[in-house]
DNA sequence: CGAATAGGATTACATCCGTAGTCTTGGAGT
DNA sequence: ACTCCAAGACTACGGATGTAATCCTATTCG
């Protein structure tokens, strides 16, 4: 039932669901990455959009509030691969892999990882 | 040097990149995908878009133009999927790979596939 | 020749997005 | 009590997007 996340409201999400628990928004702003420059006053939009979008929820603190997602990352990570695996690859995951893999976007590590965890599905 | 595409003018691009050759405007209006109940007039929004953005070229033919990509569906799909593996999952394919599988998002056909492309990727 | 038509060019318009600024109100301090 | 500040609420504004409508012009049909 969650809206679409944005890029820029994604940063907030991440702020939060790293953070494991309930924030203020000055405790987000603080948690903002550098190099995204961002106001306070952005940031408070941000998280008014995701309230509104239902992707956070808050409780009050005296008079602010306490933020936490209302979803959990992996959800959230779930459905946007899934978006992008329907829209480019027919709902294929096979040859997502294989386009990482040309890109040299695949380290031995991660071959090595793959390996196992294809092991483990097909039992 | 293209700009992004968004997903509404994807699909005018995935006309053209199936079709192989340099389609009319008409042409395209005709090949989209039924479901997407467009008028010709979006359609030819779509082509001025792509067009100022860089991902068409046009030709000349008669009082008409001939729209081809000016990009191979190759280097977007790559891109697009690099965009979410680096946004998502801090550039490492496996973990990707892993959500994918956790929503039954791999068949045993699949998995087949990553492990024969795994193998060959290691050698 | 004059009217209808097919194409591209230009314009429209609501919504979303990035990035704030302003308004309002309930404490905190003097 | 009065002032100042922090926090949330509401407003703003240019650019992108989805979805067209209107305008202009060359061509075709009667």
């Amino acid at each position: 039932m969650v809206e679409r996340i944005s890029e820029a409201e994604l940063a907030v999400m991440e702020v939060l669901w790293s953070a494991g628990v309930a924030l203020t928004a000055a405790d987000v702003v603080a948690r903002i990455p550098a190099g995204r420059e961002w106001s306070d006053r952005t940031v408070k939009t941000m998280l008014a959009r995701l309230l509104a979008k239902g992707a956070l929820t808050h409780e009050e603190d005296g008079r602010r509030y306490l933020y936490r997602p209302a979803i959990p990352r992996e959800r959230y990570v779930a459905g946007e691969s899934r978006r992008l695996v329907d829209r480019l690859f027919g709902g294929r995951a096979a040859p997502l892999v294989a386009h990482l893999a040309e890109g040299d976007g695949l380290t031995a590590d991660d071959i090595a990882e793959l390996e196992a965890l294809l092991k483990e599905l097909r039992s």
